[in-house]
DNA sequence: GACTTAAACAAACATTTGTTTTAAAATAGA
DNA sequence: TCTATTTTAAAACAAATGTTTGTTTAAGTC
């Protein structure tokens, strides 16, 4: 098929973005070193020769799938945010706000729009200091960071910038780490995936945590019954 | 020179253990796939064939490196928690006890009595699901956890083992964060490495956190006006 | 000193790696 | 149809990989 333009690299509908999908795949649960390029190729259906000839490299591959990944979840992230967040934003609706965030990220565990292993690049992309920690930087932690600390800093218009940038790092934390850390952490729970029952505990702890550290909970340290807070 | 019976496997001065440090490094900072054995065998001033004499294989050291790391947060963990941790413990010991655990994670990641790169190591295990998980979760994961919540269910009696979990993940993300998140924070911190005043002032919110949430503080949620909580 | 053995080393090994080449197949426009 | 271009496929490539070999060095034993 010679007629493509090939100035939109997402109009592509076939190898290529298989090739990414695959590849994205092995280098979230493998790393970038552990995975060859004989491995995508067939987790693809494609040929070997198809990397270099789509991507003429596999570094550019990995590049490729990155910026894909993150302009994935810049899009989910926008309209979810715009979802959640009113134009004019007042104080009790940052609450809420700030409410279904931890809820939806916590949630995103066992069931979200975006596939599993977008998060869990950028999490290993994170932790080494490779040469895409600029995009990620600039199209994911930064703009993640600035809502947060957005929404912190509208439902508390008392807490100074650091303390704003301390408790958005407390929460991320607090979330990732059930990401980051699922498979010892299934393992002690002695399950095989997470409960719809177990991350509801979750939530309902770091919300708890997050609004009685904040001093926007009614009742202070009193914890609820049975978690009657629902929305969405 | 013939004669080390080969008993203790860390009676070894030289070249085994040179090399052991040397992948550990590696395999901490670029990951097992990303380091080959001859960065390794120059890092240690050793030959190639090293590798495999000490070793037989690439994995095997790997496994090594993992165990002797793993030895070593052990017999750490062991000596701190029984300073940290009086034999009988009292409530407010607990308390303490926890204060100070709190203040020693986070102050590891700029003095520790180990190597930087042992924690790093350890994460990098967690996250891909590898075969050296198992003594992982047996010789670190877990008794982080059991420590950290025998503390907790001492100093908060009232916890259930249910809340008891859940707080001690919220702890363990919160630092662990600033492990995993390294370069990201720094770089938006604009720092080359993490000052003691900045870590002085996330064990503060760490612990200001942690304790209101617990109901643990004598004043619940008001704020400090500077910052003038010290301790330690 | 003869003998043994652990260790170090350089060289070569076989395999896997990412990449290139070459040609065939597929597709679109004339 | 013919032609041009894109895509696919098999094979081969050079480089890098983990590993093995044969030899040498040094230390301990008799």
């Amino acid at each position: 098929m010679g007629r493509r333009p090939k100035l939109l690299p997402d109009s592509n509908d076939d190898t290529r973005q298989r090739l990414i999908l695959a590849a994205g795949e092995l280098f979230a649960e493998k790393g970038f070193g552990d995975t060859s390029v004989r491995d995508i190729a067939r987790m693809a259906g494609a040929n070997v020769a198809a990397v270099n000839y789509h991507f003429t490299s596999k570094e550019n591959l990995y590049l490729e799938v990155v910026r894909f990944v993150l302009g994935q979840m810049t899009a989910v992230r926008r309209t979810a945010m715009a979802d959640i967040v009113p134009a004019a934003l007042t104080q009790p609706q940052a609450v809420e706000a700030l409410r279904v965030l931890i809820d939806r990220e916590i949630r995103s565990y066992v069931s979200s729009d975006l596939p599993r292993w977008y998060a869990r690049l950028i999490l290993r992309c994170i932790m080494s200091k490779s040469p895409v920690l600029d995009p990620i930087m600039e199209q994911a932690f930064r703009p993640n960071r600035q809502a947060l600390m957005s929404l912190l800093k509208a439902a508390c218009p008392h807490l100074s910038d650091e303390e704003t940038r301390l408790w958005a790092y407390s929460i991320t934390g607090q979330i990732v780490f059930y990401n980051f850390a699922r498979e010892p952490i299934l393992l002690l729970a002695r399950e095989k995936e997470y409960t719809e029952k177990f991350l509801r505990s979750v939530v309902a702890h770091i919300t708890r945590v997050t609004f009685s550290g904040l001093g926007l909970d009614k009742h202070p340290v009193r914890r609820p019954k049975k978690q009657a807070g629902k929305k969405s």
